[in-house]
DNA sequence: TCAATAAACGTAACGTTATAACGTTGCATA
DNA sequence: TATGCAACGTTATAACGTTACGTTTATTGA
């Protein structure tokens, strides 16, 4: 059902021209939670990684199928979940909500507008910054509600450059 | 944990100065199904009633719960989640992802950009349109990354104006 | 009017996603 | 050595959603 995806991969932020792998998205992530005074324990990076290699967003039971595997040992639920929970909190992660997904982030050095654009053809997700549409939502929130904004979701599902090419084909 | 609301109340259409009760609601999708050749059925419009009755996004199982109340007779899954799915296609509920909930639509004559103002503290959630929101998202998967768009999923979470006063108090 | 057809619904079982509750491990430090 | 704490493991269960299949109810058209 989905086309298979390749590694490694450019850069799913359209702004960043470098190709990261795996290993150097966890690299950074170790050096951020130095930094931060958290620790990215062995079982937390082991998700990262599986979400890097990847590549796209994986459910969360998905990831514990996966780590079974590599560990050829029993992974519950909440052994899972919690690790997700703890690299959403260091923004190395984003939830997909409308996938009920999870989805690496490729720039969780810098704040970002958690727009994703998802493809429903491939799986791949691409994660953009516009200020543009934080800006319109805090002021549609300021102004015509009165209302105070803690988190936003913003989701945009559709069919990716390479599948409308490949379907068109 | 979660503040009561009251009925009826404002149109959640800012923009909407009418005050329209759950059975004004009905009506009006009754009369869009006439003209759409669509069947309102006896369960579709139970269940839209009973969204707009508690005027707030409920849970799939909250409905189910509802509905058993009201007719002292087993109600299952999949009765709840058909109608959903109808009045979902006749827009005349939205599913709020973020939650797993589903909110009556205020004006499904009108095209609607599917924006969300969800208040964690009472759970009321307002709908608004933002053709803006709507041609930034689009502009963005065009130029920037070749996407077509088929559905966005807007969803802002916070604290509406009616909590913020009450919390201050 | 009454079969034929199709749409909607009921029911039971199941699958998927997420969390509660509670115990254990391992490390840092008093 | 005690003890405090964060992370982790384990079991069970809550919450959300779907499949499969049979029955009822509307619609249609001879």
């Amino acid at each position: 059902m989905m086309r298979p995806s390749i590694q490694p991969r450019p850069c799913t932020d359209p702004n960043c021209r470098a190709q990261h792998a795996p290993a150097e998205r966890v690299a950074l992530a170790m050096s951020l939670c130095g930094a931060r005074g958290v620790r990215l324990t062995a079982r937390r990076r082991q998700v990262l990684e599986l979400l890097w290699e990847r590549g796209r967003p994986m459910g969360a039971y998905e990831v514990i199928e996966a780590l079974k595997r590599r560990d050829s040992r029993p992974v519950a639920p909440p052994t899972v979940y919690r690790a997700l929970e703890f690299l959403m909190s260091q923004k190395f992660v984003s939830k997909i909500e409308s996938r009920n997904a999870y989805a690496p982030c490729a720039h969780p050095e810098r704040r970002h507008g958690c727009i994703f654009f998802i493809c429903s053809d491939c799986g791949m997700s691409v994660e953009l910054e516009d200020e543009r549409v934080e800006r319109l939502l805090a002021e549609d929130a300021e102004n015509r509600l009165g209302f105070r904004v803690t988190r936003r979701v913003v989701e945009v599902e559709g069919t990716c450059r390479n599948c409308i090419a490949a379907g068109s084909a």
